[in-house]
DNA sequence: GCGACAG
DNA sequence: ATCTTGTCGC
């Protein structure tokens, strides 16, 4: 497990953050495909937080894309580094992530992040600035739908509707378990809607959430508890 | 101005 | 996100 300073030169203010997020925006890309879906790896990542003591723990979980089974993990603990603002998440939850990308002993292939990419205020989310920092093609996942309009998708499982900006189509609402709410889907860098649906499906045979995501989200869980940031741990 | 708002 | 017991159901 690494320990994480907040970089030199993070955002301070919403001002700043909003700043970052419209200089990086156009380095985001969209006109890929991305990786098929059930072929290579796809890596979760997720976070959890102790506000009380200003700690955040993140997790990055590797898995085969075709069995789902899992073939890296790792942690990293770290000082919250920013407070959590519609809209600016990513900065709340990136240096964390990061590092525990860092320090995995493979390469991640696809990342699905638990949250939004596209389907953003500024067009500008999670999975999008975790892209453009990685070069790694990413896509988000998330379970509400923001500020964003949709109409519910058939019951079945795989039906989707678009989700809206007005009548912009930022990503999309999909059915991953009959009759369940459905989970929201949006591009993050170097994947296209569709095949980040298709992803999402082939993440999710058993439960409404990709498994990767799951995995994550117990694995970060786990490390914020067993490992309470302290001096002498190594630093990234 | 007021309310809503990924995690 | 997080605070939180038991409980219904596969």
């Amino acid at each position: 497990m690494t320990t994480v300073r907040i970089p030199a030169g993070w955002p301070a203010t919403e001002e700043q953050a909003r700043a970052v997020q419209d200089e990086l925006r156009d380095r985001v890309v969209l006109d890929e495909d991305g990786p098929a879906p059930g072929t290579g790896r796809v890596t979760g990542v997720d976070v959890a937080y102790d506000d009380q003591r200003d700690v955040v723990a993140a997790a990055a979980v590797v898995l085969d894309a075709a069995t789902l089974d899992v073939v890296a993990e790792a942690t990293a603990v770290g000082q919250v580094s920013f407070p959590y603002v519609p809209g600016l998440l990513a900065f709340r939850e990136i240096p964390t992530v990061l590092a525990a990308l860092d320090a995995l002993p493979c390469a991640p292939g696809l990342v699905v992040c638990d949250g939004y990419g596209l389907a953003h205020p500024r067009r500008f989310g999670l999975a999008s600035h975790l892209g453009v920092l990685t070069g790694h093609p990413t896509i988000g996942v998330a379970k509400n739908p923001f500020t964003f309009t949709y109409d519910d998708p058939g019951a079945v499982r795989g039906s989707v509707s678009p989700l809206l900006a007005g009548t912009e189509e930022v990503g999309r609402a999909l059915r991953t378990r009959d009759g369940v709410k459905p989970v929201f889907v949006s591009v993050g860098h170097r994947v296209s809607l569709d095949t980040a649906c298709a992803h999402t499906l082939a993440l999710t045979p058993e439960y409404r959430i990709p498994e990767s995501t799951r995995r994550a989200d117990s694995l970060c869980r786990q490390a914020l508890k067993e490992a309470a940031p302290r001096e002498g741990d190594q630093i990234v």
